[in-house]
DNA sequence: AAAACAAACTAACGATCGTTTTGACTTTGC
DNA sequence: GCAAAGTCAAAACGATCGTTAGTTTGTTTT
């Protein structure tokens, strides 16, 4: 019992995600938008949307309050824009994903696991955001990021299916088996960091493996 | 494609989860305490902590500003004992299955999934409130809610560790395999409602599976 | 050198925040 | 029948909220 404790308390024993650098994919950190972003995405993570005030985010990214209106022209943009950019970024590996994958469902899923899982590696805040706070958002500034989370939704849903018609799966129920697989990664994103000991690829064929096992694939 | 468009259109799509009454286990709903600890968890849920305000919390729960601090000393002892009441029951859940399960490290995993997903299942506001909501209450008030949190994570990881050391479950890293399994369940709290065309148990059934196939039982 | 422009500044707006005070009214248990 | 507890009502506390107006600074264009 012991012996498990530390590494499972690094894992798990978080209030909601580790100590992270918030990186934004495709965003100059260095320019003012940039550091509005990450000041932000520090921000909402750490404290919630309703926690984390529009001071707050301009002492943390080091200019004055009217400057943050000069980029976004309301506090609901900023966190719109984090949800949208971590969408589409996670979306984007989705794509990619499916690109270079041979056309065999079980290869199919193992590289949309493996890119569902590294993106979540790679941008952990950003992941815990877009999908936690995204009820700050009002519907339509939300409209967006739902529309891009149904498609990659689809994207996996019409592998799994396709699996199962031409008996790479044996699953009784597929969509439930997509809750799982969706639910298992996600959380991915709240307990991993660079030095918990695993490397990205470690941890993505691992869940790559649970997936294919989860749908009764053939080996 | 736009088969399954409907059916996942009603699991996955929306901002948090879906409307569904914020049961509290252990406590009088139509007592005073329980009336504030409805409105809460109801306005936690779907504006978070820090968007919903103590006079909101009023309003909802039909009392005057007062009444609510002569039963809770701030705000933030209110989110405590939700947070407290909703891992109580998670564990409260964990150990009965444990005590009902045969000695079988396998029959084990599958009762304890059974009870992670009933548990989330039949209190999905408050696991999503208790989990995602975590992060306002500070360290001090946060620490019996985690304590609960890491002892139901080693009894699992004792099971799994059990299961893989006399053979019947094959993975490479057991607490890696914990974390998928853990994620999964946690999921299920976002899109669960009575009326989703499935039952508890098919939904708990179905998980059971799904983690005893993770990790590699022998069927 | 002058004009034009965007970015950052100081200061303040009205509204709302969590919490407290004071006091009267109603219900409950001994 | 009476103290105790619970609830309502209204007002107010200082602090902080998101947002804006107006001014200054620095750079680019003419």
């Amino acid at each position: 019992m012991a012996i498990i404790a530390p590494e499972l308390s690094q894992m798990t024993q978080h209030r909601r995600l580790v100590a992270v650098e918030p990186e934004v994919p495709g965003v100059d950190p260095t320019g003012t938008r940039g550091k509005i972003l990450r000041a932000a995405l520090n921000l909402f993570a750490e404290r919630g949307y309703g926690g984390a005030s529009v001071r707050d985010i301009c002492t943390r990214a080091d200019i004055q309050l009217t400057t943050l209106y000069a980029h976004f022209p309301s506090k609901e943009h900023v966190l719109a824009e984090l949800v949208r950019i971590g969408h589409d970024e996670h979306q984007r590996a989705l794509r990619e994903a499916m690109l270079q994958a041979q056309p065999d469902p079980a290869q199919q899923v193992a590289a949309l696991m493996r890119a569902h899982v590294a993106s979540h590696c790679q941008y952990p805040v950003l992941a815990v955001v877009a999908n936690a706070e995204l009820h700050a958002l009002s519907a339509a500034a939300a409209a967006p990021a739902m529309e891009l989370r149904r498609r990659s939704e689809m994207l996996v849903a019409e592998v799994i299916l396709r699996g199962v018609r031409v008996g790479t799966f044996q699953v009784l129920d597929p969509l439930l088996a997509l809750t799982a697989i969706g639910g298992m990664g996600l959380r991915v994103a709240h307990w991993y960091t660079p030095d918990c000991g695993k490397t990205v690829k470690e941890i993505a064929d691992a869940y790559a493996e649970y997936a294919l096992r989860l749908l009764g694939a053939q080996q």
